[in-house]
DNA sequence: GTTCAAGATTGTAATAATTACAAGTTTGAA
DNA sequence: TTCAAACTTGTAATTATTACAATCTTGAAC
């Protein structure tokens, strides 16, 4: 399934969720900003065609999201939560030098050990810390 | 090289690190509770022997030691923050009914994609939620 | 279209982990 | 013993997040 705005939007109605215009234009940010953004970064963004649009609101959006399963919180800096549309297991890499945090595929699942085999697993994350290629280079 | 308290005490000898009373207190604590513990923790139990032991001293330690490369920052809670003296690559995974982290071994290098080859990696951070077997045991 | 209750939004206040900072204390070399 | 550098401490500041109450919106039933 393509992570489309209609069709999460579809997801969202199945799951009898009521669509309100603040919830649909964070889906939308979410959808179009696939950046990881913090709350802040969608406040500030999103404040600038509605006004009145409140912090609270992104913040209880984001939990039903993540509650709905359509967002994964990403915890890979100490300060800020960051939000990622794409719920498919991958891995996160942020670069100390630019602050951007680039998704990249890695299938964790075959290297599970025995003695996690008894355990309930919901989520899985990989988070690595370093310098991207194009801040090496630009030192 | 062993995790011992006089390893760990000779390694911060040789990189010319003060090593302070309480300093000293602090690595024997993460070394003797491998429970991945917090600030709060580590305060609450070293106080009752050090009872003018300051917060901002547990920090400035952690925060000393992670620079001298011999503790780990895991960050797999929201809220807070915990220390690990095991800087060696292993996965942690947290039981969200028990609340305890455990540590489980995981080889992730073989399987970092071919697009990181060009990005420099500092550290690998591997995260699982989920009941613990003797969670699902006891429900 | 109107009514109405359930649920959503908003702004403010509260919470709590972490950091900043300045004053006091310890340390170790000369 | 002296003294400067470094460490510790307590308080205050910072800041992301949550709690909460008042207001507003929504959509089903009539």
């Amino acid at each position: 399934m393509k992570l489309t705005f209609e069709n999460l939007k579809q997801e969202l109605k199945e799951k009898n969720v009521s669509l309100s215009h603040q919830r649909l234009k964070i889906l939308e940010y979410l959808v179009q900003n696939r950046c990881h953004p913090t709350v802040e970064q969608i406040y500030s963004d999103l404040q600038k065609d509605m006004p009145t649009l409140s912090k609270t609101t992104i913040y209880n959006t984001l939990r039903m999201l993540e509650k709905a399963g359509l967002v994964k919180v990403i915890t890979i800096e100490d300060k800020e939560t960051r939000y990622d549309i794409d719920t498919k297991d991958h891995g996160h890499f942020k670069c100390e030098s630019c602050g951007n945090i680039f998704d990249f595929p890695i299938d964790i699942d075959p290297l599970i050990p025995e003695e996690l085999s008894e355990f309930k697993i919901f989520s899985k994350d990989v988070y690595f810390n370093g310098i991207c290629a194009r801040c090496l280079d630009i030192a």
